[in-house]
Order: C-alpha cells, then structure tokens, then sequence
DNA sequence: CTTGACGTTGACGTAAACGTAAAGCATTCT
DNA sequence: AGAATGCTTTACGTTTACGTCAACGTCAAG
C-alpha cells in the first residue's frame, strides 16, 4: 500500500511525517532533538513521534515566533515536564514563571506600541493619499 | 573640562555615549550602520548622532526584542522615512502596514496563549505546593 | 612633544540555527 | 534479485549578529 504511516496508531509518525505536519525540515527536527528539545522514542534505529512530541513541536515553533532561543526554550518546555515534588524544586519553579510572565509581558508592551504606532502611520498615509485623490 | 559631550547641542553625541545610553556596544551600533539601518552625522571622520537616530536605535531594539531580524527591522523602519509622494507609492506602504500589522497580530496571540498556560501551570504549582505544606 | 583617551576602519572569530551533501542500512515495489 | 524509497549518522557549509583584536588618526593635557 502506499500509505508510509505508522501501521499500529495513526497517531504515531515518522520524521518526515512530522517535519511536514509542522512545515519544517527534517533537519530542523532532528536539530531539535540534538539539543534536547524532543526525545522521540526509537523502535530500533528509527524515530517514532507520538502526540507528546507534538505538543513539544508546538512550544517550540511558538517560542520561536516569539524570538526565544533554542536553548531557553528548551529550559522552559522542560519546566513543564520536570518532577516537582519538594518544596524547594516548586518555589523555584514558580520564580521561573515569574520571569517568563514578566519577559512576555514587556514583549506584549513592545507589540502594543508598535501596533500604535502602526495605526497612526496608516492614518497619515490614508490621509495622503486622499489628498492626492483630492487634486 | 571633563565633559566629552559634544559642546553645540547636548542632543547631539558620540558613538561611546549612544552606546551608553542604549546599553550596547559601540561595535553593535556600527553594526546597525552597516546594514544601514542607522546613518548618523559624519563630521570629518568622526560619527554625530541625533535625535533622528536615537528614534532609529529605539525602533531597532524593540524590533530586535520582539525577534525580527535586523535585515526585516531595516524595511520597517525605512518604510517610514521613505518619501511617499505618489499613490502606488502610498499603496504600497498601506499593504506593508497590513503585512506588518498581521504579523504583530499573530505575535500578541502566541504571547495571550503563553500567558494563558502559564497561568494555569501556576495554578497547579501553587495547589501542589499547598498540598505539600498541609502534610 | 608624547602620552593617553576616544575615534575610525578593516578583518577575522564565534555562537545559534539550521542547510546540504555524502554514504550507509532497511524496507518495499517490480 | 535489483532498484527505488526512506531513514540514519557524520560532517562540513552558511547566515545572522555581533565580539574581538590590530593598527592607525586625532585632539587635549601634562
């Protein structure tokens, strides 16, 4: 059959699977994993993406829109995952969030004014270009 | 006297002193010059830098902040200085803007579902950590 | 006049994030 | 079986955004 899809679980995919789901290269994705950003598992030598490494794709090619680095990101999307079980590893989690909040939130700032900014070069512009109109 | 200033007009100033003022390096700010998003004053050999500039360096770095990079920030920011005199000419920023403006848009979005899950990952943290001070 | 303190231009180095072959297995189609 | 297709690793190349000398000009102070 033609069908190169994972026999068992529609849900579970190979790396050019992947790397087309998500619009980037198979280089790209196993970049990724070299730094640690994803784990897929091996069922021998080959790779098996499941739904976890999505999830894991998806926060990376978001943080990616957003400018962070590979290697913050790679610290952030581990946060997510990683055993918290004592009190002194939650504090520290929860500093961590702390300062993602604050970097997102200066970055909304950023985009809030440059979107103003935007508007009033549109207006001028407008506003041109009807006195041109106007001749 | 120990004021290197340059002494016209106090808004006027060196390449160490903008740097300074900007927080980065001198090699940074001849950087943006020679990708020509910035062009400051040459008097004889010597880099003026203006209030024309510092509006420039401002757009860049917020730019820089928000992940575009610095080939992309040049168009943007010389979009706005660009005469603008005939109507294809206006047409065309007006579609730029849009492009632009769509991106920011897509931009904010990434950064509300950010927060949003940081939020909720918050949450978590903190009620596990209740539970763990309730033992 | 020479010694700093800054300024300038090359020019090469580097880290991040992949791109791009090259060459070897392993199925799979014919 | 033999060829084609797809996955794998290894490894060097590339682009962006500067860092880091090196070597020189210049101007005011000692």
């Amino acid at each position: 059959m033609n069908d190169t899809r994972t026999a068992n679980d529609p849900r579970t995919s190979t790396i050019a699977q992947v790397a087309d789901e998500f619009a980037v290269t198979h280089r790209t994705v196993r970049h990724y994993e070299e730094l640690g950003l994803i784990s897929p598992e091996r069922r021998g030598t080959v790779r098996i993406y499941h739904r976890r490494d999505r999830t894991r794709l998806n926060l990376i090619l978001r943080g990616k829109r957003l400018g962070f680095p590979l290697e913050e990101i790679r610290t952030i999307i581990n946060l997510y995952d990683e055993p918290r079980g004592q009190a002194s590893q939650l504090s520290y989690v929860l500093d961590q969030i702390n300062d993602r909040r604050a970097d997102l939130e200066r970055r909304r700032r950023d985009i809030q004014d440059a979107l103003k900014e935007l508007d009033g070069f549109e207006r001028r512009c407008q506003a041109d270009l009807l006195a041109l109109a106007g001749d």
